[in-house]
DNA sequence: TAATAAATGTCGTTT
DNA sequence: AAACGACGTTTATTA
């Protein structure tokens, strides 16, 4: 860990760093040239840098979240002296892209040598919202039994087939944003599959936290419901049924 | 800047840095929890984070470029002690997004005060693509003229109206990436938008560096016609002509 | 402000 | 490996 250390001093740690697969945080006055699918050029500021062990690099202006420049896991790294500036290239065969970091001066140079093996699990995906809805029917409405399975139905397929209280079929699709016309023309395409015979009563619902322009207008037309349902419910649910983490385990091992 | 802070120390420099709008990163010990259109749950590991002075945050773990939880510009930060951890609360109002950060221990913590004035500027976008064959008309074919002006047409909306050697209108539409059929569509909309008479023969272009699966089916089908183009061509022949513009300026003046 | 298209999108899964 | 779709997409642009 240095402090205002000297180009050949940050360029020593750096290659170390890179070397023995730390990761690495730097600040100081960089340019950065990208060339590759597209190509940019940053004049000289002051920014933080990250390389990590596996191959990615950032580098971040003082705002913004995502960073000015970037390059994937997998990149190779090729540190040099140039003159007075330590360069730093961080290049990938693929596309033959390749970020090069002109360093003039350094505030700051971490090397870190970081142990995470703490579980990340996300919760209230689509499939979450299918979850929940397959565990807690009654989020769709009273009476309603799913028919299929959590696991049969093919994924990108109907989200989720069940009866209602009538004995009628009900065939649900389920969005975890803003449902669009695409959304009820999707549902529509899926009650045609069914290919069903015609003496037998079929519902579509949609199932969405928001509805976007004309959707309500389609819906009506082709005889669909709509079903208001946060993500967020939907996960407090999972959470309470508390089996969410494990299914999320075992699904992961 | 503090190699091992204890939890306090850390909390006085990052109170501090928040409070003085300065650039925090740190790296550690810590849990994250995240609440909001999704909500998620990491666990206790070693990561790097980092805040900034427009209320952007981000959580990164020892690999990947994207981070694994973040909160974007504008949010709010709290920090506070609690037990023997350092709490940070990153929330914005809208959709009531919160990101807890619990810190163990701290590794590093470093208050940086950056200052970034360089231009950024990224080349080869559709919009440069669409400068350099209305720059380099020959890009697109032998004898194609622009009719609309650079400026002149609606972004958004048609590409690029045009006429071959023959006096055929040409409906150019290009993308920088693989062209989906989508962009066929969108292709096909233009022409029967601009509402032509049948007299006069039409031709649909799309340009792109590649075509999707179908695309080319759907193309024939439809009577149109793919043009290969690389956006990095455009970039280079946009650096040869602003170039030759300040050669032009030197040799006038 | 809402809708639409682009992104060095990225990140999965499926073919 | 390519192709297709979803994303805590985000971001920019335009009606």
């Amino acid at each position: 860990m240095l402090e205002n250390p000297s180009i050949e001093t940050a360029f020593n740690a750096i290659r170390y760093g890179l070397s023995s697969k730390k990761l690495i945080v730097a600040a100081g006055t960089c340019a950065v040239d990208y060339e590759g699918r597209a190509s940019s050029k940053l004049n000289a500021g002051e920014r933080l840098t990250i390389f990590k062990p596996d191959g990615s690099a950032m580098i971040h202006r003082p705002w913004d979240t995502p960073p000015v420049n970037w390059q994937p896991p997998g990149s190779l790294f090729r540190t040099r002296l140039k003159g007075k500036q330590l360069v730093v290239r961080v290049y990938r065969k693929k596309g033959s892209e390749a970020l090069e970091i002109s360093f003039d001066s350094l505030k700051m140079v971490s090397v870190l040598d970081l142990l995470d093996t703490g579980d990340f699990n996300l919760f209230a995906s689509e499939n979450d919202m299918k979850r929940a809805i397959m565990q807690v029917p009654s989020l769709l409405e009273e009476g309603f039994r799913p028919i299929t399975s959590e696991k049969a139905v093919v994924p990108g397929f109907i989200d989720i087939i069940g009866v209602d209280k009538n004995g009628a079929l009900v065939v649900v699709e389920i969005k975890r944003v803003r449902a669009s016309k695409a959304s009820v023309l999707q549902l529509k395409k899926y009650i045609e599959v069914l290919d069903l015979d015609p003496s037998r009563k079929v519902r579509g619902i949609l199932v969405a936290p928001a509805m976007g322009k004309g959707v309500q207008e389609l819906l009506t037309s082709l005889g669909y419901e709509f079903r208001f349902l946060l993500p967020q419910k939907c996960a407090e649910i999972l959470k309470k049924e508390s089996k969410s983490i494990i299914t999320n385990f075992f699904n992961k091992n």
